[in-house]
RNA sequence: GGGCGGUUAGCUCAGUGGUAGAGCACUACGUUGACAUCGUAGGGGUCACUAGUUCGAACCUAGUACCGCCCACCA
């Protein structure tokens, strides 16, 4: 017996469990099958799950066990990502709280102390997927700090040396001063700040009283100023262009340079040159081969390039100070606020400073070129398309990457350097030693570098690492390209591009992946992005709680549109939470009408009643809507067919409409036993890559045994045999003809409780037939007493209604308003009247008549036909109502 | 500055050329032997605006307004 509700709190973890040890997720199973392969996004070793996650991981897993059922051989790899700056900073943030200094550690120590809170804490979030549903193989789950995964980032960084696309430069780099570490231009966040424009005046030597002007938003940078930038046109300046200035505060004499950098409406028109601070500045500074001098050190505090005073000061505190001590000076001409954008580092937070230092970089635009014909030819596709130019635009404008971070945590640049500072790249020490053996022609101590590479240059591997790459293992082989990638557009920069580039250049050519679905951003349910700091955050492991694992997933499914963020907000997940009820409640009906032990072989064809082989035709055409939406990643069209289809159609008018049989037993109700049990069934199967437990629970339970789980089941597909359009046609009149009664009743307020007769005119021998064989059904959805033919003139004070080629009246002991159901009746016939005259007309035009398609025109014809009929029987009404009085 | 997306019922959103839809909310009524996490019925929309293309436009084109996101080295 089924319990009054699903106990989701505890049958959905044995469920899982039960899953899990029967094997159902291990790929491999199916050697004959074709592979269907979808790649975790790895997580955060540091992940919480988050509702970005769970609709992440739900859209996978629908396409997961979609694919299971439909018989390929499934393997969706999950794993997670060692996050290098996220994971040191929980780390380090641990041992501060036991005072503990990372530093005094030592590298390895800190490394071990990272390994051991991966062992203890890391991971968590594979939990909270289980409890999601998440079909995952966790038998090959990844991290790529594993040994395999570090045999793949050395062999990718020692091959791309060799070929000459990583190399070593000194240049301007992203520097966290908060990290002390490079960063990529991707981990910078353009925030727009409230600042000012100071214009300082720099005096112009040999001429007393003279001043050039310059405007600044960072006048600390004034200390590392070499020069004065003026447009080599702006007549104000000419004569000043070669000219030296005096550098104040600093004494440092400076020179008055053209270049096409400055722009003479801006500001003074004169701009100054701090070439070892700004990215900029420093492009000019090459041009006019003018001097770098850093002011900064590693935290951003001046060092000893600047005069005594400052030295060792926060740059903000300098900052202040300068200002105050040009004012004093009289050099500071004024002070403009302005809005402008400063660069943050997304993970520390603090300004970005523009440092000049040796880093390690990738010449991605190289590697770019292969990833963007495969997209262009189509090998690999973005769904939605648009996103196809987000990725053209920032492939085709790529910049060297820098890929090295001062950190301890993460795999570490295989690159040794020799005593003059020559470097050998070998995937290991003795490797290396043997090249610096050959080049020095003798022994020479070499010292490893002690960097660490970018977390993305190892996550961008994924594809390929995690099934077993460099080695030629049978999993690479036969998964290796994956067919789906599904993820957030934020992510398509930092590792759908480097995935591509990657996997172009280490595959063979061979594409990562045959397409990638974009997915929408979760927002809060005022369309605000989730933050912790916002305090807005939804918790998908409370909705879980709260509502069930299969609500929250068929919500977020039914959310996903293409091209639109998410809203999230308890009230959806209320919603299909009641639709699980629904569905449960329909079974217990099954099962309380004995349709549970029925005969699970049933062939749908040898169904001989209309309304059996009506629901059956139905369901089909609801299976194939599901899978033609799954195949298009429409998935709010899937989740909208299965519900509409089980709510509306089989709760709402199946079950309805077989009750009778039931309630009588009569023989009739053997077949239909069979066919409400066989599309229970293909409920559950379409239901379950949406609502898994519930669905599994249930079909554990409708049978005395089932061959396979349902997560093992096979998928219905299509099958027109199965369809019977006049079967169709004779249900959806009944239904019709139900509704309108009830409207009917409803409108002319008939206490629902009443039971009346109908007595019926000008039926055509189908719809005689039809009445017949529905009287029972018709009787005890629209409330009647009995069904008779009228003969001579309808009774006085008869409602009526009109469908199809008849009129029903529904006499009522004399209780009628006339003047309402004059009324009621006068509505219909305008109604009908505008859309006779709308649609004539439309006929009437001969551009249409001649320029449309025949289906259309059909159609229209075929709607004229019908709502004429129907007005005229309703004007007949209306003329007996009439001539009562 | 460049690019992308949005504007449809009170709310959240589907709907990409053929008579405007769903869920929630709202109103009325609840007869029934799966279900009140429910049933039946109902109200509610110049599809942001303007101009085009078309026999026909929520949908295509151009523009306008407002909102959001991404990218960008401008002092």
């Amino acid at each position: 017996m089924l319990e009054k509700t699903f106990d989701f709190t505890t049958r959905e973890k044995e469920i899982y469990d039960h899953w899990d040890d029967s094997g159902a997720f291990k790929c491999g199973q199916r050697p004959n099958a074709d592979p269907f392969t979808i790649i975790l996004p790895p997580p955060n070793v540091t992940g919480n799950l988050h509702i970005g996650h769970a609709l992440n991981h739900t859209l996978q897993d629908v396409l997961i066990r979609w694919h299971r059922m439909r018989g390929r051989d499934v393997l969706w790899q999950p794993g997670m990502d060692h996050a290098g700056i996220a994971t040191q900073m929980v780390v380090e943030r641990q041992l501060d709280e036991g005072n503990i200094r990372r530093h005094d550690m030592g590298r390895q120590g800190f490394i071990d102390r990272v390994w051991e809170w991966k062992e203890e804490s890391g991971g968590m979030i594979f939990n909270q997927m289980r409890r999601l549903g998440q079909s995952c193989d966790w038998s090959r789950q990844k991290f790529t700090m594993d040994d395999g995964f570090a045999t793949a980032v050395l062999k990718k960084f020692v091959d791309l040396y060799n070929d000459g696309l990583i190399f070593r430069a000194k240049r301007l780099v992203n520097w966290d001063p908060h990290f002390c570490t490079a960063i990529s231009d991707l981990e910078v966040e353009q925030r727009e700040v409230n600042g000012n424009y100071w214009h300082f005046k720099y005096p112009v030597g040999g001429e007393e009283g003279r001043f050039l002007t310059v405007a600044t938003t960072r006048p600390e940078t004034m200390l590392g100023d070499v020069a004065v930038a003026v447009h080599p046109d702006d007549d104000r300046y000419k004569d000043l262009i070669g000219k030296t200035l005096t550098l104040p505060l600093v004494g440092r004499k400076m020179i008055v340079v053209a270049d096409e950098h400055a722009d003479p409406e801006k500001g003074s028109g004169a701009v100054k040159i701090t070439p070892a601070h700004d990215f900029d500045d420093h492009q000019v500074g090459k041009r006019h081969d003018l001097e770098n001098i850093n002011i900064f050190d590693e935290h951003a505090r001046l060092n000893d390039n600047v005069p005594a005073k400052y030295r060792g000061m926060d740059r903000f505190e300098a900052r202040k100070l300068i200002v105050a001590d040009m004012d004093a000076l009289g050099l500071l001409d004024k002070v403009e606020p302005t809005v402008h954008m400063v660069p943050y580092g997304d993970r520390s937070g603090v300004v970005i400073e523009p440092w000049l230092t040796d880093q390690w970089y990738v010449d991605a635009e190289t590697l770019a070129k292969p990833a963007i014909e495969a997209v262009e030819k189509g090998k690999t596709k973005f769904v939605p398309k648009t996103w196809e130019k987000t990725y053209f635009e920032w492939m085709r404008n790529i910049e060297p990457w820098c890929v090295s971070r001062q950190l301890w945590w993460g795999h570490q640049i295989p690159a040794w350097y020799g005593p003059d500072g020559e470097i050998f790249v070998a995937e290991n020490e003795t490797d290396a030693q043997k090249l610096a053996d050959v080049h020095y022609g003798e022994i020479k101590e070499i010292v490893r570098d002690e960097d660490v590479l970018d977390t993305w240059f190892s996550s961008a591997l994924w594809p390929n690492a995690t099934l077993g790459w460099p080695e030629k293992t049978p999993e690479l082989e036969r998964y290796y390209k994956s067919d789906v990638l599904v993820t957030g557009f934020d992510i398509i920069f930092f590792w759908v591009a480097r995935m591509m580039m990657d996997g172009l250049y280490f595959m063979d050519g061979e594409v990562p992946f045959e397409t990638v679905y974009v997915h929408a951003l979760v927002r809060d349910e005022n369309g605000a992005k989730m933050s912790k700091s916002k305090g807005n955050v939804i918790d998908p492991l409370e909705l879980a709680d709260k509502y069930g694992a299969d609500a929250l997933r068929i919500t977020l499914a039914a959310m996903e549109a293409q091209g639109r963020d998410i809203k999230m907000s308890d009230k959806r997940v209320e919603g299909y939470r009641n639709f699980g009820t629904k569905l449960w409640n329909a079974a217990k009906f099954c099962e309380m009408n004995d349709c549970f032990s029925s005969d699970r072989d049933f062939n749908p064809q040898s169904a001989n009643q209309t309304i059996n082989k009506w629901i059956i035709g139905e369901a089909e055409k609801a299976a194939a809507l599901v899978t033609k939406s799954l195949e298009a990643f429409r998935y709010n069209d899937a989740a909208a067919a299965v519900y509409q289809f089980t709510w509306g159609t089989f709760c709402d008018w199946y079950i309805e409409l077989i009750k009778p049989q039931f309630f009588d037993n009569a023989e009739e109700a053997k077949e239909t036993r069979k066919t409400a049990a066989w599309v229970m069934d293909m409920i559950l199967k379409m239901l379950h890559p949406f609502m898994p437990f519930v669905t599994e629970e249930l079909w554990q339970n409708s049978a005395d045994k089932r061959e396979t789980d349902l997560i093992l089941a096979t998928w219905p597909e299509y099958d027109a045999n199965n369809v019977d359009e006049n079967a169709a046609n004779e249900i959806n009149w009944l239904i019709q003809l139900i509704s309108d009664i009830r409207t009917a009743r409803a409108e002319m307020n008939v206490p629902a409780a009443a039971k009346v007769n109908m007595l019926v005119s000008g039926a055509d021998d189908i719809t005689k037939e039809a009445l017949k064989a529905q009287n029972d059904v018709l009787c005890r959805l629209a409330r009647l007493e009995d069904i008779a033919t009228l003969a001579g003139d309808p009774p006085r004070g008869a409602i009526s209604v009109v469908v199809g080629e008849a009129t029903y009246y529904l006499p009522l002991s004399g209780v009628i308003d006339i003047e309402a159901e004059k009324a009621r009746l006068a509505k219909s016939l305008e109604k009908l009247e505008k859309e006779i005259a709308s649609v004539a007309g439309r006929l009437a035009n001969e551009n249409f008549v001649s320029k449309a398609h025949p289906q259309v025109i059909e159609d229209n014809k075929q709607g004229l036909e019908e709502a004429k009929a129907k007005a005229e029987k309703t004007k007949e009404a209306l003329q007996r109502l009439a001539s009562m009085n």
